[in-house]
DNA sequence: AACTATTTATAAGA
DNA sequence: TTCTTATAAATAGTT
């Protein structure tokens, strides 16, 4: 195509591969617009280079969501499918880990017994006093810290009363 | 290209112009080969037939779908639209109504009180207090529906036993 | 970016 | 479709 024959094999020397790039795209997008016009065709041409920058192309009164779509329908193939089922694996334990969650708080609030034996009521009697019990050792701090907070504001208040 | 230049405009001629696609679909095909090869660039060539062939390229080791998804990324076109906008949505509903029922069995075990005032503490431990006591009024109920079983089976079993 | 010697692509014909 | 071939187009190497 130029100068001698050249070989179709990557291009080492950077500057020379996207020189060579920065013409060929241009060439391409002609041949997808002739074909696009002459052939009454439906093109769609996506390019990255090798840093990563995109070009296309896609034949005008189209676009690209378009072409794909038609793309899938012809063959078959879902595009979406992989990202979609991905998608509903997260959503499925999610729904599943809500549930268990849902399940234990019913437990813990007494409703929803009927399914235990009687080692596990035992187990959740346990568990509902030791929640209990760090509760109301929680209830006497806030109370007792409380308490203190009251006195030292009173106290100060106190230095400017009327019977300082 | 050929015996006489010619116009860029749509082949009337149906035959010529399936002809003409025929043979530009090979060409513009091993230029993207050539893009993809010579400058490591990755490309997706799609094309429709007037008459509703399909034909692609795709540059190896790469997917249409791979393609697709970098455009996306580089556009900022969503082609998932509603349906991928709701599953998101959904998601997000599930996570937040997960974080709240974490956040509920945590304080229910005891965990995370600090946020909690004194009011707060006090309602959270009649709660529990409440729990607590309809898990032993179904402790109570399990052993005594047990015990009821046993003594029938005993009964039962005496009806065989050597003394009947 | 331009130039240009060559290679490639391809239109028309068979 | 496929081949042939005259010509147009693309482009590699160079400036």
């Amino acid at each position: 195509m130029g100068r001698g024959k050249i070989e179709i094999r990557k291009i080492e020397n950077p500057t020379s591969r996207q020189v060579t790039y920065s013409k060929r795209r241009v060439g391409i997008m002609k041949k997808a617009e002739e074909l696009t016009v002459l052939c009454d065709a439906q093109v769609s041409l996506i390019m990255f280079s090798s840093s990563g920058k995109l070009s296309g192309y896609c034949s005008s009164s189209t676009e690209i969501k378009e072409i794909f779509e038609r793309y899938q329908q012809v063959t078959g193939i879902d595009i979406w499918d992989a990202e979609y089922q991905r998608m509903q694996n997260t959503l499925k334990n999610l729904k599943e880990i809500n549930d268990n969650l849902q399940k234990e708080i019913r437990q813990r609030k007494g409703e929803n017994l009927e399914g235990l034996d009687i080692n596990e009521l035992r187990g959740l009697e346990q568990k509902l006093e030791e929640s209990i019990k760090i509760v109301r050792q929680r209830k006497y701090h806030v109370i007792a810290t409380q308490t203190d907070t009251y006195k030292k504001k009173k106290h100060q208040g106190n230095i400017y009363s009327p019977t300082a």
